[in-house]
RNA sequence: CGGGAUGUAGCUCAGCUUGGCUAGAGCGCCUGGUUUGGGACCAGGAAGUCGCAGGUUCGAAUCCUGUCAUCCCGACCA
């Protein structure tokens, strides 16, 4: 492609409403455009980027043996009233009437498809001899989040690959679902992604199991914890602290309980700064009500609760925090000044809280707090439990080792979601003693869009974007200098031409600019390999190679420029696909 | 949905506090010229319902009310 042919709209300066690299750079780069908030339009590069992670993914995923399909983004809405995900997905699952004759009709746009799916292979599938049976769609997906935000890291409509595998037996489930982990991780790796597979949280989808792949980057929206040592990694909303219940006894300095006059001094961070202590010698008393009857959460200060785990630990369906109402009759105080001591509900403890000698709490009692509270002479346990979020320096839960704490961009998803879809749609099929079963069922997905995000946030100089060889819009640009004499024009033209025959995806840089401005555009759309042509070099029949992640340029012989460009792609080429993890 | 910020030319921003000349600058764009190896220089030019609606006033980009949009934090989120 020539550059004065496409449409490659480059910015110098920041645009004011993008914060996030990614975000700031892709607009600067010319490879999207705002429609509104979470919704982008792809430009030529943008697209260009998109379709090569599609075609990467396509790849993974036909050599698993799973079968492309192409589902509607238009669903009648009976679906999800089926599978109660109407109610799950609330405001976020976009849905209208429209007018047929004098029918309404109920839609919704697809915000993923189990639903379809389901229905789909619920018609065709019968028999056990019929599976597995695996089909992915890469397609546009559609949800009203509450806030996008950061770019293309969050929008309301986005590229999805989503696949499906139908089985007769969960060794099956099992069987695909590492091949689908293994695809991912090839994914990945030929995008030129560090991703980290993550043990997850399986959320409102459903399911027994499920792996988030991950993007470790300042701006993710996720958290996740990992361990090198012990090669433990997972989401924050699942990670085990590696932390036991150990025996609760009294401390032996334990010192008498004292009675503080704290006004208006409710949170962590406030009775800190009164009382000029630690959160960590703090224990916080979080009021839940769990299946609609209040208990006590204690927790250590500096601590967050998790919900899932205190959710699956009090074996409760439902929780939430309790109104201030409720808070008030099982302390007798105002939020704020919650403690174990004297509370009038049942206490479930972390099993970091018996550690805290000498705790500070709330009294119970408005405008006061404890200090020198002691586990099992002033309130009692039997026993603890895992209820809060790992945090950094937490042991790992599979031996010998320190977790770390950071952000990450969720770019896959795997999970095994057993028969929830299967029973709720009736899918059916007979097992080889003509029983009637529920399919079993995986989901695997991958947001397309921010593969391209993930390398843009984390791939980058202060010159611009720098994409890999496998995702880049263009491998080579050929940057003519002096573009205006005819002579060199025509060379390049003719370059261009030859790299094109040999397969190279080419962009001619043929406008009559200077040269700066033509070598901070290439910088800044990220083209690995740049090849001036022309000017002072031309002169002595040299051009320069340039890869953009290297400060220096290779001076050749004109004569031996398209040799010495193919052999450096190959070789690039080559040095990429010897990393990559076995299918 | 709660909190905060912003909206003036294609982009970045000034002007608003204390209402008053014809609404400005840089970049970009157009014309001409000089330049040509890391975002050149000179001269001339085009481009704006000051987000929108209402109000106060002799007079509103500026003050008031409402509204819309965007961004950030939180809540929520496969």
């Amino acid at each position: 492609m020539r550059w004065s042919q496409t449409f490659i709209p480059t910015m110098k300066e920041i645009p004011s409403d993008a914060e996030v690299p990614s975000h700031q750079l892709m607009l600067r780069a010319g490879f999207i455009r705002q429609l509104m908030a979470g919704a982008y339009t792809y430009l030529p590069l943008g697209v260009r980027a998109l379709k090569k992670a599609e075609a990467i993914v396509r790849q993974e995923m036909d050599a698993t043996g799973a079968l492309e399909v192409l589902m509607p983004a238009l669903q009648p809405i009976d679906l999800f009233d089926r599978t109660g995900r109407k109610e799950a997905f609330g405001n976020v699952l976009i849905n209208f009437n429209v007018r047929r004759g004098d029918r309404n009709v109920h839609l919704a746009l697809g915000p993923t498809h189990e639903e379809v799916v389901t229905d789909l292979m619920s018609r065709h599938i019968s028999s056990h001899r019929q599976m597995p049976l695996t089909v992915y769609q890469i397609q546009t997906k559609f949800r009203n989040e509450e806030r996008p935000r950061f770019g293309i890291l969050r929008t309301s409509e986005f590229l999805m690959k989503d696949a499906y595998s139908f089985h007769s037996s969960l060794e099956s489930l099992n069987d695909v679902y590492q091949k689908m982990y293994r695809a991912y991780c090839r994914i990945f790796a030929r995008c030129g992604l560090d991703y980290l597979p993550v043990e997850a949280e399986s959320g409102p989808i459903g399911g027994d199991a499920s792996h988030e792949f991950m993007i470790p980057a300042a701006n993710g929206e996720d958290r996740i914890v990992f361990c090198k040592k012990t090669n433990y990694a997972a989401n924050l909303e699942r990670a085990e602290t590696g932390r036991k219940a150990a025996a609760i006894v009294t401390s032996g300095d334990a010192r008498p309980v004292a009675k503080l006059h704290t006004p208006n001094v409710g949170s962590i961070e406030t009775v800190c700064k009164l009382l000029k202590c630690k959160p960590e010698k703090m224990v916080k008393t979080l009021i839940f009500l769990a299946d609609d009857k209040p208990v006590a959460v204690l927790l250590r200060g500096d601590h967050e609760a998790n919900e899932g785990k205190i959710r699956r630990a009090l074996s409760v369906s439902r929780l939430e925090m309790a109104d201030p109402a409720t808070i008030l009759e099982v302390t007798g105080a105002a939020v704020g000044f919650a403690g174990p001591v004297g509370i009038k509900c049942p206490i479930f403890a972390d099993h970091d809280v018996p550690f805290v000698v000498n705790a500070i709490t709330g009294a119970n009692e408005g405008d006061y707090h404890l200090a020198n509270v002691n586990v099992g002479r002033d309130y009692v346990l039997e026993t603890t439990f895992d209820l809060r979020n790992a945090a950094a320096g937490d042991p790992s839960p599979r031996g010998d080792g320190t977790l770390e704490l950071v952000h990450g961009i969720e770019v896959g998803h795997v999970f095994k979601l057993g028969t929830k879809y299967s029973v709720a749609m009736d899918a059916m099929f007979d097992d080889e003693t003509e029983n009637r079963q529920p399919i079993i069922m995986g989901c695997y997905g991958i947001g397309v869009n921010r593969i391209l995000a993930g390398l843009a946030e984390t791939r980058h100089d202060e010159q611009g974007l720098i994409w890999p060889l496998s995702i880049a819009p263009y491998e080579v640009i050929v940057s003519v200098i002096g573009a205006n004499e005819t002579e060199t024009l025509t060379a390049a033209d003719a370059f261009y031409g030859e790299l094109m025959s040999a397969g190279v995806d080419v962009l001619l840089d043929d406008r009559d600019l200077r040269p700066g401005v033509k070598f901070k555009d290439a910088d800044l759309i990220g083209i690995p390999l740049r090849v001036n042509f022309g000017g002072k070099g031309l002169k002595e029949g040299v051009v320069e190679l340039k890869w953009r992640t290297s400060p220096d340029s290779e001076r050749i012989p004109v004569t031996d420029a398209l040799k010495s460009v193919l052999d450096q792609l190959a070789r690039r080429r080559q040095s990429d696909a010897a990393s990559l993890p076995s299918r």
